[in-house]
RNA sequence: GGGCGCGUAGUCUAGUCUGGAUAGGGCACCAGCCUUCGAAGCUGGGCGUCCCAGGUUCAAAUCCUGGCGCGCCCGCCA
């Protein structure tokens, strides 16, 4: 089963014809000699070359640079016969393959401006419906830089797996029963805090305000029974907790996601708590359960009258003091990990959709996103093909029990598409942020955006001087919240990020203003011809050393992104989301397009040389617009 | 006790899954480049026990074994 080349693929088809040449000659299939592919490590050795002499050596018991020239020379026939090539070297063991430049910048440059918008979209996972979750930050609190990285790692994931042919539905779960949220409500209503009086954005109020109730319940029994008072009253939705709970909930969600729409994420659905616990999920879920064989009421010893699941069989829990993980509890209701496994069971309908749903608000993009509601209508969501959670790293093994007991239940098709995409948290030098203790203040995702969006106006403004103040306010907003964006990416996820200002803030180098940069300055180039682009440029004479490499480099987008997705293999304890891998190449795209900017003239070039390269600049700018969408980077046009 | 992740120049980091050519970048530092499409840029330079010790291999930052250091996780909690 060999891939077709497809022809908005340009790396890939050249890639397969240089796999195919080895095949006829290298006695060995296909899938073989795609393994031995690889790009040289220096341009000047080749485009593209094959390792494949170094597996034939003991088979054919001689020496890799032998095989290496014999290949090479019996290529050399069919080698000139493609125009794609132009020559092939052999360099010790190594079979260098040189692309004929003229050709390849040809057909990759014409190719990307003619189906522009769509460059770097493929079709290769067409069909499946998958789901993504992210962030779940409880609606009592503003998010701090790590709810940042979370929310900013699901939306580009998102954006990712639409460009691949993916079905994509994004949503946040909202945990609007937690303990939090009993805390805050008691604040409110011994306080008798009248929110609508409350200037501060909500989740800052609130988050302040839950600092203050922490001081409170720890040495004040009292105050404890009086939320677990409140956290019963809850249940009951006419309640007058019920009541203030679900404003001070809304008030606050809504400030949460004016903070998203800044960072350009929006959802689809928000999954509220207590809908989930109005809505029979639960039982119905517990019903399910109970007809599977590792899962049972225990009748006696400590768990008595729990109903658990019994993991003992299962190999990576055989460390757990006790095997049985408790579902719903002997008071009869659900454990964190009770609800997650209905949930899951929803996401892929093993259980149908219980749900109401009703708008939450219209989004700063235009659209509505729906929430679940006691009333409303009926969407019928679920049904997915493949389940993503973004979720910090630290949550590995709640996530992997989620996913076993989805198998013990039968379901051993989802449990295999549950993905926990895992990501490390964000901290300070010397501390890590807790509501708790409020070492967020000063580092919330606002903060970090206010400060990123202030410096880059200041940036914009001594640039242009002489333009409005409006303009400014806006380029500084994107070149801002680009810059964050990109510091999340960039960072592998499995890595702990220590936050600090002036990395974080640096507009230098390796970062978003850079690739802003880039795009502007190709387009200037375009806007000072009126954008011609004719087609009818000799794209033959994009030969030099520089344009070449920024040809490549063009040519290998749809790929890029298709590895990325390719690579998101599930382990037994996470799902690994190479985000810095399309910030990488973003990044030398940028640096191929600096360099070829310093040292290919456009507008006062010869003028044949000259509409060559504006195609060539016209190709570049779609392609790093097309990339800066994907990464969710404002793409600026000046700045 | 067990599991997971991380360890690469002053510093931050890519590459590790899938072994392959001189270990790529950013910041900081030093020296150049704006009367020529925008200097948020380009060019050049110094900076390395790839945590340690064994092993496998024609070949190891990458795979295996054993250590060391740092972080996280293993509740009828939330």
């Amino acid at each position: 089963m060999s891939p077709t080349p497809q022809t908005n693929n340009p790396w890939n088809a050249a890639a397969e014809l240089v796999i195919q040449l080895l095949v006829k000659v290298a006695s060995t299939d296909s899938e073989t000699v795609r393994k031995y592919i690889e790009i040289p490590p220096d341009p000047d050795l080749g485009d593209i070359a094959s390792t494949v002499s170094f597996r034939l050596a003991k088979e054919l018991k001689k020496s890799p640079a032998a095989i290496a020239t014999e290949i090479t020379q019996s290529l050399e026939k069919e080698a000139k016969k493609e125009p794609l090539l132009d020559r092939i070297v052999a360099k010790g063991p190594y079979i260098n393959f040189f692309f004929d430049r003229e050709e390849f910048a040809r057909r990759v440059v014409s190719e990307v401006c003619k189906i522009n918008a769509t460059y770097g979209m493929t079709e290769e996972f067409k069909g499946t419906r998958a789901l993504i979750e992210s962030p779940a930050v409880n609606p009592s609190k503003p998010w701090h830089i790590g709810h940042a990285r979370n929310a900013i790692l699901g939306d580009t994931l998102a954006n990712i797996l639409e460009s691949v042919g993916f079905e994509v539905v994004r949503i946040d779960y909202i945990n609007d029963l937690g303990l939090q949220i009993a805390q805050l409500t008691w604040k409110i209503m011994h306080d008798d805090v009248d929110l609508a009086k409350v200037s501060e954005k909500m989740d800052h109020f609130l988050g302040h305000l839950y600092v203050e109730v922490q001081k409170v319940t720890e040495n004040d029994s009292g105050v404890e029974n009086e939320i677990r008072e409140i956290t019963r009253r809850l249940e009951d939705l006419n309640s007058e907790e019920a009541k203030r709970s679900a404003e001070m909930v809304t008030l606050c969600l809504k400030a949460q996601c004016q903070t998203a729409y800044r960072l350009g994420i929006y959802k689809n659905y928000q999954i509220w708590e207590s809908s989930i616990a109005h809505s029979g999920l639960l039982q119905t879920a517990k019903d399910l359960m109970l007809q599977a064989e590792n899962i049972l009421e225990l009748t006696e010893g400590e768990k008595k009258g729990c109903i658990v699941a019994n993991l003992a069989a299962m190999e990576e829990f055989k460390d757990m003091k006790d095997p049985h993980k408790v579902l719903f509890r002997s008071d009869g209701t659900r454990t964190y990990t009770g609800a997650d496994v209905a949930f899951q069971m929803w996401k892929f309908g093993v259980i149908k959709d219980p749900f109401h749903y009703s708008v939450f608000e219209e989004q700063a993009n235009g659209e509505d996103v729906y929430r679940t509601a006691l009333d409303g209508s009926d969407r019928n969501l679920g049904g997915f093909d493949i389940v993503y959670n973004v979720i910090a790293s630290a949550q590995a093994h709640p996530q992997r029990l989620i996913y076993t007991i989805l198998d013990l239940l039968g379901h051993h098709e989802q449990s295999l598409n549950s993905h926990h995409v895992a990501y490390e948290f964000v901290g300070l030098e010397d501390a890590d942020f807790s509501g708790r203790k409020g070492t967020w203040i000063g580092y919330s995702t606002d903060d970090v955006l206010d400060k990123a969006t202030e410096l880059a106006k200041e940036e914009v403004a001594k640039r242009n001087p002489d333009e409005s103040n409006e303009f400014k306010e806006i380029v500084g907003a994107k070149v801002g919240t680009g810059a964050v964006r990109y510091f999340m990416l960039k960072a592998s996820p499995d890595r702990k990020i220590t936050f600090r200002w002036d990395e974080a803030l640096d507009f230098n180098g390796d970062a978003a203003p850079y690739l802003q940069y880039s795009f502007a300055r190709a387009q200037r180039i375009l806007e000072k011809t009126g954008m011609e682009p004719t087609g009818k440029a000799e794209l033959t004479l994009l030969s030099s050393e520089v344009e070449f490499a920024l040809v490549k480099a063009i040519a290998r987008f749809p790929e890029e992104i298709l590895e990325v997705v390719r690579g998101l293999k599930k382990d037994v304890w996470g799902t690994s989301f190479s985000s810095n891998r399309i910030t990488g190449y973003c990044y030398e795209l940028a640096t191929l397009f600096s360099k070829f900017y310093d040292s290919c003239p456009v507008l006062k070039a010869e003028p044949k040389t000259r509409a060559a390269r504006l195609e060539l600049v016209s190709a570049f700018r779609i392609t790093m617009g097309n990339c800066l969408r994907i990464l969710g980077i404002p793409v600026v046009e000046k700045m």
